[in-house]
RNA sequence: GGAGAGGUGGCUGAGUGGUCGAAAGCAGCGGUUUGCUAAACCGUCGUAGGCCUUUAAAGUCUACCGGGGGUUCGAAUCCCCCCCUCUCCGCCA
């Protein structure tokens, strides 16, 4: 959400930099409801004054014997008024909130200016791509033919955009969970939580997912009888969600700061819209797991720290090896809470392009106004920022290992720094 | 799911429908005292929004005692619905 005041006072330059974006919002409406919201305040709340006044009086008047009867009725008229001008407020107000709170963030100064993924600009390239004297497949090819995944028996269970993992596969899903957590909690100083994967909406409205983007979530449902009533249980996207929730409406002691968390957990997306996308293999799915890095910080070392926690995240494809590039999205581009974004891609030969494995985003206090995250700054307190990045997708990130370190004979070897923890040097066909 | 108890300011904890935004204590902050620490004493100390103001501060008004609705001239206090916590019972990984 948008600094209030500062829209107020630097409106020319906020709709400039908010115009880079691309589209257009309700910018000169929302100036116009600002407005008239004030002044139906101002005009309800001078009424109420007068109502409280008088009110006050009565009690005078009845402990010296008086009869009220008469003030009683004015004031009851007085009442009736404020009633009328309390529903303007409302309806403005709904309004005017609503509108506020779906203008995106503004761009950093640093992002640059674009209209979409084309104008990404690439900061930094790390290893080379593998030159293999044959072929390379593609997960969704390979990962059958070793019998480690299997699409076909997902689709009976659940349907399009799932997938089951077998063996080999199985564990290495959970191994790279295990390896990253311990990576950030051992060597970049992030404390490891578990969150709940249902979130209420509350939630979802705090880092920025409601109330626009609904369409893209699972809800759940309750039925008692024939009757099928929604819950304000929500399947969450990504641990993005409960992390940064976990201090919505709480005042941070400065000296904290910043906070480091890392949490693993399943995301769930319906995807709505992305049909025809990544159809194959298991790129885009409605169910997937990541490990996710969400920082608190001061608002003057929040850029610091978007560095550090983009750099955490690139040291899992260090370690394991995997070719990468770092792009900062252009103002275009962009998620509408984002202030600025780094997205990490990993190569993929079965794609022969690189492919996003991570986003890691500083929101500076968007979401933290949103969900009332401050730090005690001397006697006041101030909004945090807040920012997150995956470090890393899971699935992403074994598509890459298997597509990266596949071999002519379409067995895959293992990573150096994964096989203590999968015991196995090779993944081959049982 | 059933029965009971309870949700008040950062924390503990009072509160009779009428200056209650709310006693008191602790913590915090400022100060006095002190060689330093501690203690003592004095003061200060919620959040959001509106008005005023060059911004801020100050001032003033409005709202907020789990959330929503209602009764009343007036609600932390009375009524209804919901949520959460605790205890017990049932079911269950």
């Amino acid at each position: 959400m948008l600094d209030l005041a500062f829209f107020r006072s630097h409106f020319d330059e906020i709709a400039a930099r908010l115009a880079t974006r691309g589209g257009s919002l309700p910018l000169e409406r929302l100036r116009e409801l600002d407005g008239k919201r004030r002044a139906a305040i101002t005009e309800a709340e001078q009424l109420k004054a007068r109502k409280n006044a008088e009110s006050q009086k009565i009690g005078q008047l009845k402990r010296s014997g008086a009869d009220t009867t008469e003030l009683q009725a004015a004031i009851r008229a007085i009442g009736d008024e404020i009633g009328a001008r309390d529903k303007e407020v409302e309806a403005v107000d709904e309004e005017f909130r609503l509108l506020l709170s779906g203008i995106p963030n503004v761009p950093h100064e640093t992002v640059p200016v674009g209209r979409s993924a084309d104008d990404n600009v690439e900061v930094r390239r790390h290893g080379a791509p593998p030159a293999f004297d044959f072929e390379p497949k593609a997960h969704w090819d390979l990962g059958p033919e070793l019998g480690i995944l299997d699409f076909d028996r997902a689709a009976k269970l659940t349907g399009a955009r799932f997938a089951l993992y077998w063996g080999m596969g199985a564990r290495l899903e959970r191994a790279l969970v295990n390896f990253f957590l311990d990576t950030h909690t051992r060597h970049h100083g992030y404390t490891e939580v578990l969150p709940p994967f249902i979130v209420n909406s509350d939630s979802l409205y705090g880092t920025g997912q409601l109330p626009k983007f609904a369409q893209d979530l699972f809800r759940l449902d309750k039925r008692s009888g024939d009757e099928i009533e929604p819950t304000d249980y929500w399947l969450i996207p990504t641990a993005e969600v409960p992390v940064t929730n976990i201090y919505r409406d709480e005042t941070l002691e400065p000296e904290r700061l910043p906070v480091s968390l890392c949490a693993y957990t399943p995301c769930f997306r319906s995807e709505a819209g992305s049909y025809g996308r990544d159809v194959r293999g298991i790129i885009r799915q409605h169910q997937f797991q990541k490990v996710e890095l969400v920082k608190f910080t001061r608002p003057e070392d929040s850029y610091a720290e978007l560095d550090k926690l983009t750099a955490d995240a690139e040291d899992i494809l260090v370690r394991l090896g995997l070719p990468f590039r770092t792009v900062v999205l252009c103002t275009g581009d962009m998620g509408p809470s984002s202030a600025k974004t780094y997205d990490i891609e990993v190569w993929l030969p079965g794609q022969n392009n690189y492919k996003e494995i991570s986003s890691c985003s500083n929101f500076e206090a968007y979401q933290a106004r949103r969900a009332g995250i401050r730090y005690r700054t001397g006697k006041k307190t101030d909004y945090v920022h807040t920012l997150n990045g995956s470090g890393l997708a899971v699935g992403r990130t074994w598509v890459a290992i298997v597509e990266n370190y596949q071999q002519k004979d379409g067995s895959v070897v293992v990573p150096e720094a994964l096989r203590p923890y999968l015991n196995e040097e090779v993944i081959r066909k049982p």
